[in-house]
DNA sequence: TGGCCTGATATCTCTAGGCGTATGGAGCGC
DNA sequence: GCGCTCCATACGCCTAGAGATATCAGGCCA
């Protein structure tokens, strides 16, 4: 790659004239007068060393050599227009993409609306989403794997992590119908001692698992697991055809299955925390425009 | 088409830049200080309004945005550089394309040396050649549909043109081996009178066959055409099989075939001239190379 | 802590070039 | 011949920008 020896100005102004034949019109299209154009198309087949228009007087009109360079001309100033375009839509974040990694938890709470929130105002910008675990989210953060994490039970000490509470939600029972606790308003979580629990398996969300189970170990007993089962709307219908009971946070009261019955639980005081967290040091716009899309748009509390 | 403003040598020192990912680098290969190179990109950003480049100690890495720009930018330079090269070519003759009309009478002759050796010497032009008789070259040379005129009995009073003489011939008679004329050395063309004659249609070559004609009846007789052959390679066959005669420029010998004799006439003054035509006003440097080649490599002299 | 590397800043110079007005000069039509 | 159109030429002005040198500031390593 040599050094560019064709002003834009000049090649502008070429393409202009190319295309009006008339140095009057083409000077007026440019928005200057007459003489500076001759000189611009002068010093410009000084630099080609070729003439590009043959003045006959009467007509303008283009040399082979100038015809030659017409569509180069053009091409590079459609070129630069548009990647100077593409690249302020990028700078300016109504474009590019956006790697989010999402707790699977929320797949059918915060998430739909929030996509749905940033798609409208940025339609532009391409969303790449992947369900992980809260570890491996704070990793990829760290590693620019994604840009953005929505994840369960953040943790404390991320000096270099931005993390903002999106949702802080408490647990609530899944019952059959049919059990008899389901006829309570709200249950003991020593209540359920007796009940075989479904749950999610531990791998898929350490944290939330460890939370549930720590409930039950503070509430005198440890669960009796009966049944894993990788997404929440399974961990529903097992509870649905009597399988056993589960625990799990509020937000899943959006399945709604008319076997099944949800419960406050009492005591009420833990709460399970959703969190937004990205790097501190991103200088994407992107990241701001979807910290402010989450913060103008707060997902519905259940 | 708006007014670009993104000046070259910002894009040239971006694109390096971009490529190096280290300022000192980068400003040794563009030959220049690394202050200055600072500054372009500096201005380049400040242009487009975000950064294209993160500097973070230790390592310069190419933003979203500025990835964004690169390939425009890339592509930009080098359609500059390969369009400013082939307007060059073009200006210069060693490329472009030139609309050659020819005689047919010597697609045996000049032509074919002429075609070989400007081939040779500008690989790069694209000659497009077209079969014509005199008058209708002269018109195409007027209606700029061809650039080079290759014809037989030059009109003289053409101001607009540029005309030299390529080969000027005497004629020959084309006579079966067996012929009784055959024996002599040179023929007589009122020995001719009594032969029937191949020749030509005259809507292939006007000029040519009213100059054979004329010559026929200068010497006293009106010749008996038996046959008409497009081609005269034809011409040469139909005599070989005692068909007739003919009377041919004296280039005509290039065809050997071992029943034709080819003989001098007397008187010998009758001669046919083949000129190049050219338009005067023509600036193309492919004409004026075309002519230097039909100069430096005069065509074979029968 | 003191070099060293890397990039940013400050300041200066110089010129290419973009634009204007005024003018010249060739064709062309009346 | 006169005026009109259209392009070129001739200055003159002025800014952008490309380049240099000198210096500063932050990380990194010994």
């Amino acid at each position: 790659m040599e050094r560019p020896e064709l002003p834009l100005p000049q090649l502008h102004a070429f393409v202009v004239l190319a295309e009006e034949l008339h140095f009057g019109h083409a000077a007026a299209r440019l928005g200057i007068a007459q003489p500076p154009l001759s000189q611009q198309i002068r010093r410009l087949e000084d630099k080609v060393g070729h003439a590009l228009f043959s003045r006959e007087p009467g007509r303008v009109m283009l040399t082979p050599t100038g015809l030659e360079l017409l569509p180069a001309a053009r091409r590079a100033l459609t070129d630069l227009a548009d990647g100077l375009a593409a690249a302020r839509a990028v700078g300016s974040g109504r474009a590019g993409h956006l790697r989010i990694g999402f707790a699977a938890s929320l797949a059918l709470t915060v998430l739909p609306g929030l996509l749905f929130n940033f798609r409208q105002r940025f339609p532009g910008v391409h969303l790449d989403i992947r369900e992980m675990t809260t570890a491996p989210q704070i990793a990829a953060l760290h590693d620019k794997t994604i840009d953005i994490g929505l994840l369960r039970e953040p943790p404390a000490d991320e000096a270099e992590l931005g993390l903002r509470t999106v949702l802080s939600e408490p647990f609530v029972a899944v019952l059959p119908a049919t059990h008899p606790l389901a006829a309570q308003r709200t249950v003991k979580l020593a209540q359920l001692a007796d009940s075989p629990f479904v749950l999610l398996p531990r791998a898929v969300g350490p944290q939330l698992h460890d939370q549930i189970t720590g409930l039950c170990t503070a509430a005198g007993f440890t669960p009796q697991i009966a049944q894993h089962a990788v997404e929440w709307q399974t961990v529903c219908a097992l509870v649905e055809t009597g399988l056993g009971v589960s625990l799990a946070p509020a937000s899943i009261r959006r399945i709604r299955l008319k076997g099944v019955a949800f419960r406050r639980i009492e005591p009420s005081t833990a709460r399970t925390r959703v969190a937004v967290a990205w790097r501190r040091d991103d200088q994407s716009p992107l990241v701001t425009h979807l910290l402010a899309t989450l913060g103008q748009d707060p997902p519905d509390r259940p």
